[in-house]
DNA sequence: CGAGATAGTAACCGAACGGTGACAGATTGT
DNA sequence: ACAATCTGTCACCGTTCGGTTACTATCTCG
């Protein structure tokens, strides 16, 4: 499921929690926080903690996957991209030299 | 890319950044947050809240998906599962009556 | 009906977050 | 050498997080 904001992540952990049979103090004991944590994050607090949430989601098993939409856009122009010497170099250092006009 | 901990969603973060070829001002303004965030958050910083790193991540144009692991693993035996009316029922109500020994 | 379990909410409090501004180090290009 | 850029770090501060505890509402089952 592709997550856009706070509150899809924490209806999706919902589903999986209700659906593992778990009630929010089994979680939130697994996970190691509070189930007053686990309510406001169900509901889709933005404010929640990544570390924690990451603990959450291990303790539901759940992957979550990141991935670069567009590859790359240099600058947005719809130039076919050889690759070259440069843009070599450039993937190594990850750091662009200049705006490559 | 598979995401663990904080401190590969901050690689992440920063690899996609770098390629893209914007520095943290940049990016930090387009998300809306400051620049002391985003270093923190690049490092690996677990306190993060998650509200931001949604933002950052769309600002990057990464993509957020999660996954259940395991099917649902009721009790953890090995047994295996053919859909009966039960879990039918329990899947809607997404809440089990009982341990369903 | 009543006991038990689950979930949502409230108040309180210490700890940590995030923003701002400034500074130092490293790197790049002139 | 010099200026410009980018990054990491620091101190300060207002805001907010997360834990604890208690109370209430809802639902299930005996």
């Amino acid at each position: 499921m592709r997550i856009r904001t706070a509150t899809d992540l924490g209806a999706f952990i919902r589903e999986r929690r209700t659906r593992l049979g778990m009630d929010q103090i089994a979680l939130a004991k697994k996970a190691g926080t509070s189930r007053k944590w686990l309510v406001e994050v169900e509901q889709g607090k933005p404010g929640a903690e990544i570390g924690l949430i990451l603990r959450a989601l291990k303790s539901l098993e759940i992957s979550i996957d990141v991935e670069a939409d567009s590859p790359v856009e240099t600058t947005s122009q719809g130039k076919a991209k050889a690759p070259d010497i440069n843009s070599v170099l450039d993937s190594l250092k990850k750091r662009p030299l200049k705006k490559q006009i």
